[in-house]
DNA sequence: TTTAATCCCTATTAAAAGAGTAGGATTATG
DNA sequence: CATAATCCTACTCTTTTAATAGGGATTAAA
């Protein structure tokens, strides 16, 4: 499971990447998501040492993507708050740790069950980025104001 | 990433996959895989209350497999011990919950991409059981004896 | 140059989850 | 009945998570 500080990260990432012509506000952004405003300042630290945001400070300050929505992945954003996508770190290609007990950590079929669950997932997860979600959401609001 | 609860049920599972002949005693699943005796005979309480395994009390008791080890995934272990295979309750198949925030929980793109996520690791998990695990550990026995 | 609005940094707190332990009740075998 | 197993409830300790607090640094605009 996801937590809280993922979860708001990707929605936070999201409502950037909406006006990629003009820098987002925290407080903005806490007021259209529902993000407790000084929480979401933490997260936002985060996600800017990782590279995935820039950042200007003072009175037309705010946040912006470090690069084309279609460059930033779910992936990205979730191993940035939350660490491994893996299930195990023995089965994480970012984050690999060999198991304190497991001696061998090639010939072990848990690990290699887990590993083939972990590539699967993060296919996906690499393979959609910012630019993907938006899209897809625009759509939505296209359908829901049809109807 | 898993609990440590749910690295020692499927290590207990395994365990007692590789004799179905005979009830495996928590004490002997302990010593064997380095667990702490207490704790497994909790966590083997949720493994049976799950219907995973099958209990037997007093002086030759033991736990067997309620079922052929062909016919227990990982999945399943897994989803007893820490619940959801998904990163979001709405994500989740077998324990859906929608966001509390999130008023539209199918046009979401967020849900969307998590769910096929979900569903490309959950796939992995469902479809390899105790026996394939427990085949390939066999092999790898095997392997090293040689070497 | 003042002001106000931003980001930024370090602590701190409160609650929840995780890991493991303890004591004793129940049950079956010999 | 003695023994050895599972079972049940509760408890402790530690870590993580979620969120808040106070103030400092920076910068654009009035």
């Amino acid at each position: 499971m996801l937590s809280q500080r993922a979860r708001y990260a990707v929605k936070a990432m999201l409502n950037i990447a909406r006006t990629p012509e003009s820098a987002s506000q925290v407080r903005s952004i806490s007021d259209e998501e529902g993000i407790p405003r000084r929480f979401l300042e933490v997260i936002m630290v985060d996600l800017r040492r990782a590279g995935l945001v820039e950042s200007a400070r003072g009175k037309t300050g705010g946040y912006r993507l470090a690069r084309p929505a279609s460059l930033i992945s779910f992936a990205e954003i979730l191993r940035t708050i939350d660490g491994p996508l893996a299930l195990l770190p023995c089965a994480s290609r970012n984050f690999y740790a060999r198991c304190a007990d497991c001696p061998d950590t090639v010939h072990c079929a848990l690990s290699l069950v887990l590993a083939e669950a972990r590539d699967r997932m993060a296919s996906v997860l690499e393979g959609t980025t910012l630019a993907d979600a938006d899209a897809l959401d625009r759509r939505f609001q296209l359908l829901r104001e049809v109807a």
